[in-house]
DNA sequence: CTTGTAGTATTACATCTGTCGTTCTCCCGG
DNA sequence: CCGGGAGAACGACAGATGTAATACTACAAG
């Protein structure tokens, strides 16, 4: 049992937003990060240094020294912080209970007919998947 | 225009709580509100107050006397709190994609059989409705 | 060796949240 | 009329977050 995921990485929109950058780019110089955001986002590089290193302080990233700049990596996949974020939501609004979230999303929610035309056809993938 | 929600109603896991006491009893007074939430939380009373009164200055409840003491209503509903914070979750993890947040519900979240039976009949319901 | 400069480190501050302790007030029983 | 209590009001404090100014450092150019 090596995995002991922390199962509690909730991140801000800020946070998620750097953390997105990083996804994509796989790695980044903070000031490839501070480029990344500024359409949208005004913040200062101090800021995003300062973000950065924060969630570096909570073991979402770590940081390499590359000449006089620090590279950042994540060291937590996409997958798993959504993972994460969607069960979190899904303990504190529906006790956990996934099929309660679903039926949400299927009526409260805005959900166009065609969207639903193809949450069904991954139902039935997901099925298949199973069975096969 | 009367109606202009929030649509920004994140609340934490201990927000929710008391929401929760509120929503179930339909009002009750700090004391109640307290009690309820004594078992597997152990607040003082003064926190629970505390929280109340945020949570009011947030619009989220309001209160009246009642003798000496304050009795708590929520202001919001329950449905539109769950609409927003899914909401919330599914722009900043999916960028609003409510069929991304399905397929990750499908696939990598453990989702036994069973809950995939449930789903696909809570599918084919929704699917008549909007036909019907 | 000096200096500009890019880039990090440090410090700061406001707000929100979790959590109370303390104080204030007002009604009930003597 | 007075002292106790039950609550509410107020103030506090630590930690997280958003946001940044300022200070420091080390390399590159002269």
């Amino acid at each position: 049992m090596t995995a002991e995921q922390h199962t509690h990485q909730d991140l801000t929109e800020l946070q998620l937003a750097l953390m997105e950058v990083l996804w994509q780019k796989g790695e980044a110089t903070v000031a490839e990060v501070h480029e990344a955001l500024l359409e949208g986002r005004g913040l200062a590089m101090t800021t995003v240094a300062t973000l950065l290193s924060r969630l570096e302080k909570r073991g979402i990233v770590v940081h390499r020294s590359e000449g006089r700049q620090y590279v950042y990596e994540p060291l937590v996949s996409r997958d798993v912080v959504c993972d994460s974020m969607v069960s979190a939501l899904t303990d504190r609004l529906f006790s956990g209970d996934v099929t309660a979230l679903m039926s949400h999303l299927l009526t409260a929610s805005a959900i166009s007919p065609g969207d639903l035309a193809r949450v069904r056809r991954m139902i039935e993938q997901s099925t298949e998947t199973r069975h096969g």
